[in-house]
DNA sequence: TGGGAAACGAGAGCACCGCTCTCGTTTCAT
DNA sequence: ATGAAACGAGAGCGGTGCTCTCGTTTCCCA
């Protein structure tokens, strides 16, 4: 059976979970009572298909964190729940499908983590926001090694991105670049190709940011070594060299700091 | 069995092929003709090992340039060379086995790949030499989507990397602090912290350079941001942002030959 | 010049995987 | 009340890595 054919039979069912939703909602005619207003019949089948999708969702997070992505089974999943393997797919088209929305959730748990380290640093305090990022993106990453290596790391093999996990991807960009945003123009203004030049204005068009463009292009080059160095450290290039990569990252944060003119 | 009685086992038959000396290799006593000397006589069944061993390795390469690491199968190997898939764990003792050697080969392709790239560079224009290098990862990695997430994407799970591939691991770093060791010490120097000093100095010392460590820590960044690039774009991370990541990428490189002080 | 040990390839088999299909049951909307 | 839809279980398909056995071939050395 086809995805889309999935969505359509799906559909008629009752859905109301965050992730089942972002699954399946699309614009579609509607069946039966849906509940999109929060109201209340909530029948017995509904309340079940919830209850159960979110058991799913947290048994599926459990696994990841402890096997990784490549390890993740569905079989175990519906053996951990007492369930036949074969009623999951009442809930999931696909493994994929399932890791889909581990995906989203990574993201936005990232996200969450970082929003949430930078709003606990005085706004005007710029260096002091940039240091709050880079290093809630490392310590989100060592604590979950496993989800990590799923949003950053090699795309699992048949798998294509799907539209829904674009935009919790773009959590931290967005704050990223609005901290750039807030910088005093960089004074050596070296020459952007043209095609660069477009490609930046779409980046702060995106973030709803006016931003001095190049500033904005030492940004994206910070904002990859900051992942390069959280990949190096977690998926082990850095072994043997810095098995502690306390000192190295700080460091590359305070240079970071300088380069964007921060200090 | 385990690996270690594996080898044991595997010792007592001859092998020439350089992977299998370097799967096989550790001080132990040989036994029989072990050819260690190339002479000659070489019976019938070292040369049809020897042949059958290059055979797998060229399906298991072609099968990982099409697949990827985590689709690559065994069995599919054996079909292709119409064997029985029992029959290869004469040669290799697991799938991961195999996975190390392509992983060992893939840093040697990258590896040379670079070092041709810088050898074509006048050795006193450093701007040149580092571009080219960064130009060569990228280049290598778009060729060789597979092979470069075998070896800088997420490991793969039960996978600890063998101690016989840390060292072709190094083979671009290496020159990467080479080409740092002939620059000029920066002007700016910024207090290292005690730790990392010890580290960067290690670092130096691995790859046999007198470097300034200000720079070399300049250099470790760089280092972090080519390949958090290059994952970005092959991992998908850059998607609807820079399709065509080039102007980036360049620009990137130009601000680090500024960074390293080699314009 | 044997003869025993080792290496070899094939085949069957084990435990797992994702996924599909059928079938009897339960819930729901009309 | 009834028919349609949703549900869970179970069997089954084709795939995986890997092991074990068995008959054959090659090799080393006595």
């Amino acid at each position: 059976m086809s995805m889309q054919q999935w969505f359509d039979k799906s559909k008629s069912g009752a859905h109301f979970c965050d992730m089942c939703s972002r699954i399946l909602d699309s614009p579609r005619p509607m069946r039966h009572n849906e509940a999109m207003n929060d109201s209340k019949p909530l029948g017995v089948r509904a309340r079940a298909r919830a209850e159960l999708l979110a058991d799913v969702g947290r048994v599926a997070r459990s696994q990841l964190a402890e096997v990784g992505a490549a390890d993740l089974s569905v079989r175990a999943i519906a053996r951990e729940l007492g369930l036949a393997s074969s009623a999951l797919y009442r809930y999931y088209p696909s493994r994929d499908a399932l890791l889909t929305q581990l995906i989203i959730e990574s993201y936005d748990s990232l996200g969450e983590h970082v929003e949430r380290a930078e709003d606990a640093i005085d706004p005007a305090d710029l260096a002091g926001r940039y240091a709050a990022i880079c290093h809630a993106v490392r310590s989100w990453a060592l604590d979950h090694r496993h989800e990590y290596a799923l949003i950053y790391g090699s795309p699992v093999p048949g798998y294509a991105a799907p539209a829904d996990t674009i935009d919790p991807a773009t959590r931290v960009t967005r704050r990223f670049v609005a901290l750039i945003s807030g910088a005093k123009p960089t004074r050596s203004t070296r020459q952007l190709a043209p095609p660069l030049t477009e490609q930046l204005d779409h980046v702060a068009q995106l973030a709803g940011h006016d931003v001095d463009l190049n500033l904005l292009a030492i940004g994206v080059g910070l904002w990859a070594q900051i992942y390069g160095m959280v990949s190096f450290e977690l998926f082990g290039t850095f072994t043997n060299i810095f098995d502690d990569a306390d000192a190295i990252f700080d460091h590359q944060v305070q240079l970071g700091i300088a380069a964007l003119g921060l200090d």
